[in-house]
DNA sequence: GATGCTTGGATAGTGCCGTTATCCAAGAAG
DNA sequence: CTTCTTGGATAACGGCACTATCCAAGCATC
C-alpha cells in the first residue's frame, strides 16, 4: 500500500506519518521508484503500536524510538534479558545526589529491596531508571514532611510484585519471541494508564464504602 | 519573607514563582506596599507541593490548578466526597464513541465492575475520567489485536483495590481535614510514579527469577 | 504526448506550554 | 541622594508534536 492508504487505514494524517518516518519510528517503505514507496501490514501494525504508545501511554516520541529499538533488538536475539533492558528506559528527572532527602531516600529504598528480598533488583540499583524514579518519588514525599511506616512501602512493593507476576504470565502466553518483545513493551507501557485508572476507580469505590456518598 | 527568599528557600527561580502566582497556583502574598509583598511558610509549603506535582507527578500546570482548587475546597468543607471529586481530574483523550473497539471496551469494563462488585464505581461510569481512561486503554489493546482472559483484568482490579485500601488507610492517619485533602491528592499524584517504579523493579526482579540473568 | 492529479521528500511554520529574560517605576539601604 | 532591590507586566525563548507548503517526478486520461 502507499502512504495515502496507510494513512487512511490507520487514521493518522500523512504529514504525521512522514514525521514518524523521519524520526525513525517507522522503517522506510520499499522504494519502487524515486517518488513512490510501498508499505505493508507490518508498517500498519507498527504505526498502530506507535500511536498507542504516544496517545494512550503518553510517551514522548524520542522515548518511543528507544523502546522500539529495544523491541527490534530483542526480536533479533541481541538482547536476552526480558526485564531490565526492555522496560528500563523512560523519563526520570535526575535526582540531586547532594540533597539530603535524596540520600535518605536511597537508604530507605535499599532497605526496602532487602526487606522484600528483591535480590535481583538490588543488582540494578546503579543502572535502573526505575530505581532512580523510586528514589526521587520517596525523596519528594519526605521533602514535603510526610512520614509513613516502612511497612506501607513494603506493602505497596508486595502488591506490585503480584502485578509484575501477572505481567510476565501474560507475556508468556505469547509463544513467538518477536511477539514477546512487543507484548512486554505494551504490557509495560499501555497497562500503566490502565492500572492507574483501575486504582482511581478502586479509590472511588473504597471511599464510597468507607464514608458513603454525598 | 519576600519573593527572593521564597525563591532561595525553595530552589525555584523568582521568575517561575511569579509565573505560578500569575497562573493561580500560589495565592498572592500579603501586600505591604505597592512594591513589596510578604510570603509565609504556607506559601513555601504550597510551592513545594506544586513543584512535586509538576516535576515528580508530571502534571500540567492547568491540572495542578484544578487539583489545588479541589484541595482548598475540601479543606473548607465544600467538597464532602474524598473520592470522586478529588482525584477525578486529570488528562484523558476523549474516546471516539463511534469506534467499535471503544464500544466493546465499554461493555468489557462494565462487566469487570460487575464482576469485582464495585457498585459505587459503577455509579460513576458516566462522569469519571478514570472510567474513560480505562475504556481507552482497553480499546487500544484490543485494536492491536491482543486478547486476554477476562480473569487477568479482574486480577489487576483486585490488586489495585488492595492498593486503594492502603491509599485510604494512609490518608486516615492524618487527622486534620486540610491535611487529609492534601494527603489524598499527594497519595494520588505522587505515588503514581512511585508505584510505577515499584512495578518495573518487580518486573525486573521476577524476570530475573524466572529466566535468570544474561 | 500534453494536461492535470497524485506521490513522496524536504523544509518551514504553527500552537501549545513551561519557563525565563527584559523593562519599569516605586521602595529600601547605605 | 544615590544605588540596589522589589514586584508586576510583558515579551521572548526553547522544546515538542504536528501540519502546511513547495516541488519535481510519476501516473492517468484524453
Amino acid at each position: 500500500m502507499r502512504l495515502a492508504e496507510l494513512s487512511r487505514r490507520s487514521g493518522v494524517a500523512t504529514a504525521t506519518i512522514k514525521y514518524y518516518l523521519r524520526e525513525g519510528l517507522l522503517p522506510p517503505g520499499r522504494q519502487v521508484n524515486p517518488t513512490t514507496a510501498e508499505y505493508d501490514d507490518a508498517h500498519l501494525r507498527r504505526l498502530r503500536l506507535v500511536r498507542a504508545m504516544i496517545q494512550v501511554g503518553g510517551l514522548p516520541v524520542a522515548t518511543v524510538r528507544e523502546v522500539l529499538r529495544n523491541v527490534d533488538d530483542y526480536a533479533l536475539g541481541r538482547t536476552l534479558r526480558l526485564g531490565a533492558a526492555l522496560w528500563a528506559l523512560p523519563q526520570v528527572p535526575e535526582p540531586d545526589e547532594n540533597d539530603a532527602f535524596v540520600q535518605a531516600a536511597h537508604r530507605e529504598v535499599d532497605e526496602l529491596l532487602d526487606r522484600l528480598g528483591w535480590s535481583n533488583a538490588k543488582l540494578l540499583t546503579t543502572i535502573s531508571p526505575s530505581y532512580r524514579s523510586l528514589v526521587v518519588a520517596v525523596a519528594a514525599f519526605r521533602r514535603l514532611g510526610y512520614e509513613w511506616g516502612f511497612e506501607l512501602l513494603a506493602s505497596y512493593g508486595r502488591l506490585m510484585h503480584e502485578v509484575a507476576k501477572l505481567d510476565l504470565d501474560f507475556v508468556e502466553t505469547h509463544p513467538s519471541e518477536a511477539e514477546k518483545a512487543e507484548t512486554a513493551v505494551l504490557g509495560s507501557v499501555l497497562t500503566e494508564p490502565m492500572l492507574q485508572a483501575l486504582r482511581r476507580l478502586a479509590q472511588e469505590e473504597e471511599s464510597g464504602r468507607r464514608y458513603g456518598f454525598e
